[in-house]
DNA sequence: AGCGCATCAATTGTCTGACATTTGATGCGA
DNA sequence: TCGCATCAAATGTCAGACAATTGATGCGCT
């Protein structure tokens, strides 16, 4: 964490890299103190809008938090799941919508993700996630639903059930591959009897993460799989024409 | 894209939001070029070390890129997938190390999502995918090997077993929970027998998926997330007697 | 002695102005 | 027409200053 010689990159990434290697082997730990912006000025032998810009960097990854005042500061962020979350699903969108991934490529990953969390959310599914999910399918059943609540109700709905597997780490790996699809589920646009398929499909699903029955929710994943498929074909082809 | 009132939230922050906003949204399209540092001054009405605080944030999240000369400026990033693999990678890796999650639960989150591809990559699996694999087998099997090398090999061989997926969301979602273990398993000291056992089971997974056999490819993994459970527990209650 | 309050000092947030550096565009001359 | 020097625009960096925030300090009063 020292040296930075005239290479061409920016100072202020050669300073941000070299204190997020220092978190990262551990050398800051967290709640640390870093050294304030002046003391870094005379160890990077840089300005102090350079050391600035290389702290917004870190602040921007959540990897450190300032703050104001006598005992202020830059200090190592503790990086919660739930700004990991947000950050995930935001590279996640961006990356589905800038590189022209197929509605089939994403759709195939967040079910085969989905359906890894299935037995593992029939042997430990609580209450609350069951409740969450049945409300979500009361709430799909309004006729006068938008198809952009619908697809909100639905990763909601999905996000229960990934959440009743009881694993951060599996919940935090799948909220992107959810969340991610909802810009592409929302071009679907859903008939009635579309609604009405996807529905029973939930409550099936549902119904067999209640009974602890992971195979029959498996089995449910799949054919909500192909039925979403078979929508989205049906919404180019249509488009296409 | 407009407003900047004095609320609690930097300016540089408030910027960087605004600015992230409109390209999530679209209104700003890959490759576009964001107006000067000078015109975004004039535009939020704050000074040029502001704006770029607020540049150096979105920078560091790639989703701009800026470039020097007359014709530069700060453009907007074409997300790529290596980019959004290494930002995903830092995040998995610090969240794990952070948050005291245990070896178990992350362990259960990486084969759980690794099941999840074995049919995919037992379909679509092409010659190099195999030949990683048998590479990395051949390399676990050299007796004088560091247990670093060996579980960085061990890395290697599961990466490209999700890479024969041939999914490339589901290789994104998937190098979080693989890499992000490798300092979870770099714990674990591993003896020759150990080895033996870990390679054998390789070797089975190897030959499950050239065979095209998901149901067998599936059936390794389980065995080998069992024997990994078993090895991290003796290291532990080694440690703690 | 104990409590309350004003002051202080340290630190980050922001601004102004300037210069250095890079790099494509321009225009002139051979 | 080609090649080169110059120019202009933009980012990168620096120096210095002031504002705002906030815990710590010390004084005075009870």
């Amino acid at each position: 964490m020292q040296i930075n010689p005239q290479s061409r990159d920016d100072l202020s990434a050669q300073i941000a890299k070299a204190i997020k290697d220092a978190i990262i082997q551990g050398d800051l730990i967290v709640d640390a103190r870093l050294p304030s912006e002046a003391e870094l000025c005379a160890q990077f032998q840089v300005s102090r809008p350079t050391v600035r810009e290389a702290l917004k960097r870190l602040a921007a990854q959540s990897l450190i938090r300032t703050q104001r005042g006598a005992t202020g500061g830059a200090f190592v962020n503790r990086l919660n799941f739930e700004d990991a979350y947000a950050q995930h699903i935001t590279t996640s969108t961006l990356l589905l919508s800038m590189n022209a991934v197929s509605f089939e490529t994403a759709c195939e990953a967040r079910y085969a993700l989905e359906r890894a969390c299935a037995p593992l959310a029939a042997h430990r599914r609580k209450a609350e996630h069951l409740a969450i999910m049945r409300a979500e399918i009361r709430h799909q059943s309004e006729p006068d639903l938008s198809d952009e609540a619908f697809c909100t109700s639905d990763v909601t709905f999905h996000r229960a059930l990934v959440d009743a597997a009881a694993n951060p780490v599996l919940s935090y790996q799948l909220a992107g591959a959810v969340e991610a699809m909802q810009p592409l589920m929302n071009i679907i646009t859903f008939s009635a009897r579309d609604r009405a398929k996807i529905i029973a499909l939930h409550i099936r699903i549902a119904d067999a993460i209640a009974a602890g029955d992971g195979l029959a929710a498996d089995a449910g994943l799949v054919q909500l799989e192909q039925e979403t498929l078979y929508l989205a074909k049906t919404v180019f082809d249509a488009r296409s024409a």
